[in-house]
DNA sequence: GGGCGGTTATA
DNA sequence: GTATAACCGCCCG
């Protein structure tokens, strides 16, 4: 006998039955413009895996039809309690169908019958023809049209659940001709199918498996009380009495595998999947990850929809200059970028310029390449200079990406860069700051569809990386044009969105773009420190962290490195048998610093690394960090603000981050001791007081918190004596830390058990304080009720100024991410609007010191704080004109309060 | 050399 | 319980 070849089998699709179990399985995502995705991404990621499973196979994917099938003419009940499909998944079925089309799987809806019956008919059909089946379902309804020849395959499960003949009758203890029979009997709650009341899975069993087939249970009913279950007795009597309803039951249950169809099994073919279709939709819904993966390598979104129409010019020669020159005069709005020798903008060199005045037309001026064979280029300072008037022109508008570096580094040449009018980087951040990083090649990704030539593709990476002047012209052109075409597109697309939000325009235009040149002069000023101070206090910490090491070797009786929390877990806890407190997320014995805090109050050993790991961290990161970061030619430190990177609006720093120096522990605070003035100059430090809760008093409106800050009450005290019922002046110093524990846990959106682990109470107790502070102050609690409902309406917080916080997983089923989302709508509006008021007060206090031109910079922000570097002669005029500025920086139902202090060093300001 | 876990500095 | 950046060790390629 000649076996004949075996085909591969054919795939059906309950899609379905995935559709609702992808909406409730994944997290509640959604596209920046608010499309819900979660269900989106479930179902598609589940036919990606049937793809790649059966790549031989033919797959057909059926979905219901809406309205009424054949079930309900027999049973006007049937699935009469469903409740209707909630809007966020309605929303997602069409593009579910568009996209399973799209990826070249055929699909079917027929009205009148369900996806079950179509699934059941094509299966036998295709049996007849030779052909084995797998269905792909979630249902277990399905098992019944299991045969030789017809499996099911759970795709949703891990290990892809694969179910044939005895599979079922593992899984259900009955072979598949009887799971109608079951279902008949045991009913089905979410379909509204009757069955037998009092007859569950166990009963249903034990009639078939004692009986055979429902029809025989009723031929054989005086047996079944021989069977002996649970109630065995009675049933008879029952099952004689819903007779009816167990048949009409069997009816229901029982998938048709006769639907008269207009096409059959051998209709259901593999197609080439549509690639444009896709990445219009993988575009639309912000899948990036599926996008980069539809490209081959090289390829680009628009090699696959249509190539971007460009002319980028490389200039080389003064003519072309002058020609461009003359177009940029006469532009509205033009895009611009430099191209230079380092991220660092205290060390960049410019090694070329790059604008473009129209989509896809854009030019480069190479005027610093610099390797063997480079054409000769345009004198840069002569270009500069010609450019100059342009540049520093406020009328001439300018858009670019992160123009902060470029204003920075254009400073290093003398030129001012003036009318900044968009940054595409900040148009991005204040529409949404979580939607993706902006940084450009994301936002072309993100908003254009363009996979962008990246710097590492011409420049390489790494140890072998080269700086930008060493890059070929032909590549460095290509490159630099494209950054500033895409910029002027990205600005295209993204102003609209923003002009669609009043308030967040407000946002972009009078806070953060106005910001840009705060920032990059702060930077420039640099901060003064004292390197011989901190090289002092390295050789110090050096010492005691010698002796410390020993005193551990002795302590472990081995030596073994402090620095490594396995090694010293390993000692910890096998060696010597200390108790495990707490473990890290991967399992390991944890030996952060609470831990290791109360294993100090029995052990000796735990002590020394503790005050091992905070000495280390002072000298690696700071004392020793720091005068490394010194800048030759001016011998300051220039940290760097970043704008677009946190999700609330507040500014970070980096390199080095100024906004964590030390400061609670006497060993940190020398290290504020070498942030010193210049001769001559005393340095200001002005921080706002209280700041979070007095937003907090202000936006929730509370009667007793408005007043504690009217009065100018210690706001810690104050609520100490409330919640403790005691008179304001018998407050223990142990109730103020505990109010203010509480205080600051209602900023970060508390639990009792948070709380609870905070003050080391139980989380009864803890309790208990919150319902008190809720009690003395039910304006709070108000508020924060209504913060979560209207964040779960809209998806998002605002700030007193209007910023937004998306946050799509406040409507998460998962609860933990749900509550960490509510967290964080608690939060943002109150650190939003401190972040907000502060940047206000930035921009009004550079207008006022260049306007005034005394003789003082700003030099620090650290989110409630602003470090001044001052002329001794002006410091009262400073100090007075800050504190006003600061103060009229927001206008709330409270007093703002900001102390301000003066010292040749940073400790000593405070 | 790159990425990640664990830890710790700040508001 | 909120928001960050940066260090070290460790493991991988």
């Amino acid at each position: 006998m000649t076996k004949q070849q075996k085909q591969p089998p054919l795939i059906l699709v309950d899609g379905s039955s995935y559709l609702f179990r992808a909406f409730h399985a994944m997290p509640a995502l959604s596209a920046s413009d608010g499309q819900p995705t979660g269900a989106i991404r479930g179902v598609i990621s589940m036919m990606r895996r049937l793809i790649k499973d059966f790549p031989e196979s033919p797959i057909g994917v059926i979905f219901d039809a809406k309205g009424p099938t054949f079930r309900n003419t027999i049973y006007s009940e049937y699935k009469a309690h469903r409740p209707p499909m909630p809007d966020e998944l309605r929303e997602q079925v069409e593009p579910i169908h568009a996209i399973i089309k799209a990826m070249g799987l055929p699909m079917f809806v027929i009205e009148g019958v369900e996806a079950d019956d179509v699934i059941g008919t094509l299966a036998r059909q295709a049996t007849e023809t030779g052909i084995d089946t797998i269905i792909s379902t979630g249902d277990k309804d399905m098992a019944q049209l299991v045969n030789q020849h017809i499996t099911l395959v759970n795709t949703m499960k891990d290990g892809d659940a694969f179910m044939d003949v005895e599979g079922v009758k593992t899984k259900f203890g009955i072979p598949p001709e009887l799971i109608i029979d079951f279902l008949a009997l045991m009913g089905d709650k979410v379909d509204n199918i009757p069955g037998v009341p009092g007859v569950g899975e166990k009963t249903a069993l034990a009639l078939l498996q004692g009986l055979g087939s429902l029809e025989s249970v009723y031929e054989r009913l005086e047996e079944v009380p021989a069977l002996g279950f649970r109630g065995s007795k009675t049933m008879p009597k029952k099952l004689e009495e819903h007779k009816a309803q167990a048949l009409l039951s069997k009816q229901l249950a029982t998938i048709k595998t006769d639907v008269a169809l207009e096409m059959g099994p051998a209709d259901i073919k593999l197609v080439e999947p549509d690639k444009t279709a896709l990445l219009d939709w993988f575009k639309k819904l912000e899948f990036k990850g599926w996008i980069e993966e539809l490209l081959s390598a090289g390829e680009t979104v628009d090699d696959v929809e249509q190539a971007l129409d460009v002319t980028y010019e490389t200039i080389l020669t003064q003519q072309q200059l002058d020609n461009w020159t003359k177009q940029l005069a006469q532009a509205a709005l033009f895009a611009f970028d430099t191209e230079t020798t380092s991220l660092d903008y205290m060390k960049a060199e410019i090694v070329g310029v790059s604008f473009a005045i129209e989509t896809g037309k854009a030019a480069y001026v190479p005027l610093a390449h610099n390797y063997v064979g480079a054409p000769e280029q345009l004198d840069r300072d002569q270009v500069l200079a010609q450019l100059q008037p342009l540049l520093e022109s406020v009328d001439q508008k300018k858009v670019g990406q992160n123009l902060k570096y470029d204003q920075s580094v254009l400073a290093r040449y003398d030129i001012e860069l003036k009318g900044i009018a968009f940054d595409t980087m900040l148009e991005s951040y204040v529409l949404d700051s979580t939607a993706t990083r902006h940084d450009m090649d994301s936002l072309a990704l993100k908003y254009l569809g363009h996979k962008t030539i990246h710097f590492e593709d011409i420049a390489g990476k790494g140890a072998k990386q080269i700086t930008f002047d060493q890059v070929a012209i032909e590549q460095a052109a290509e490159y630099a044009a494209e950054d500033a075409d895409i910029t002027l597109r990205l600005h295209q697309a993204l102003e609209p969105k923003l002009a669609e939000h009043p308030t967040l325009v407000k946002v972009f235009k009078e806070i953060e773009l106005p910001l840009i040149s705060v920032l990059s002069k702060m930077e420039r000023n640099g901060a003064l420190i004292n390197p011989g101070l901190l090289q002092k206090q390295s050789v110090e910490l050096a010492k005691r962290i010698d002796e410390l090491e020993k005193e551990a070797f002795d302590l472990a009786g081995e030596e073994f490195n402090l620095g490594s929390a396995k090694q010293l877990g390993e000692i910890l806890f096998n060696k010597l048998e200390l108790p495990v407190i707490k473990k890290t997320p991967k399992g390991q014995p944890s030996t952060a610093e609470p831990v290791l805090q109360e294993l100090a109050l029995d052990y000796p050993l735990p002590k020394l690394i503790l005050e091992y790991r905070s000495l280390s961290k002072l000298k690696s990161t700071y004392t020793d960090k720091l005068p490394e970061m010194i800048n030759p030619e001016t011998g300051r430190v220039h940290t760097s603000y970043h704008q677009a990177v946190t999700a609330t609006g507040r500014l970070s720093s980096s390199d080095p981050n100024l906004q964590n120096i030390p400061i609670r522990t006497a060993e940190g605070r020398r290290i504020r001791q070498a942030f010193v003035a210049s001769p001559g100059y005393k340095l200001i430090a002005a921080d706002y007081s209280q700041i979070e809760l007095r937003i907090m008093a202000h936006l929730s409106n509370d009667e007793g918190l408005l007043s504690a800050f009217s009065q100018g009450k210690d706001v810690h005290r104050a609520t100490a004596a409330e919640v403790f019922g005691v008179p304001i002046d018998e407050v223990t110093d142990s109730q103020r830390r505990s109010a203010k524990a509480i205080n600051f846990g209602l900023i970060y959106g508390m639990s009792a058990f948070g709380l609870a682990k905070q003050l080391g109470v139980s989380r009864k107790s803890a309790q208990e304080y919150i319902d008190l502070y809720f009690e003395r102050y039910p304006g709070v609690l108000t508020y924060m009720d209504d913060i979560r409902h209207s964040a779960a309406e809209n998806g998002y917080v605002e700030t007193l100024f209007g910023r937004r916080l998306h946050l799509p997983e406040i409507r998460s089923r998962n609860q933990m991410r749900k509550k960490a989302a509510e967290r964080t709508a608690i939060n943002a509006p109150m650190q939003g609007t401190a972040a907000d008021i502060i940047k206000r007060a930035m921009m009004s206090v550079d207008q006022w010191l260049t306007e005034s031109q005394l003789d003082a910079n700003m030099i620090m922000q650290v989110h409630d704080e602003l470090i001044l570097e001052v002329a001794e002669a002006q410091v009262d005029e400073v100090v007075a004109g800050l504190k006003l500025r600061m103060v009229a920086a927001a206008d709330l139902s409270v007093p703002l309060i900001v102390d301000a202090g003066v010292g040749d060093n940073w400790d000593q300001a405070h």
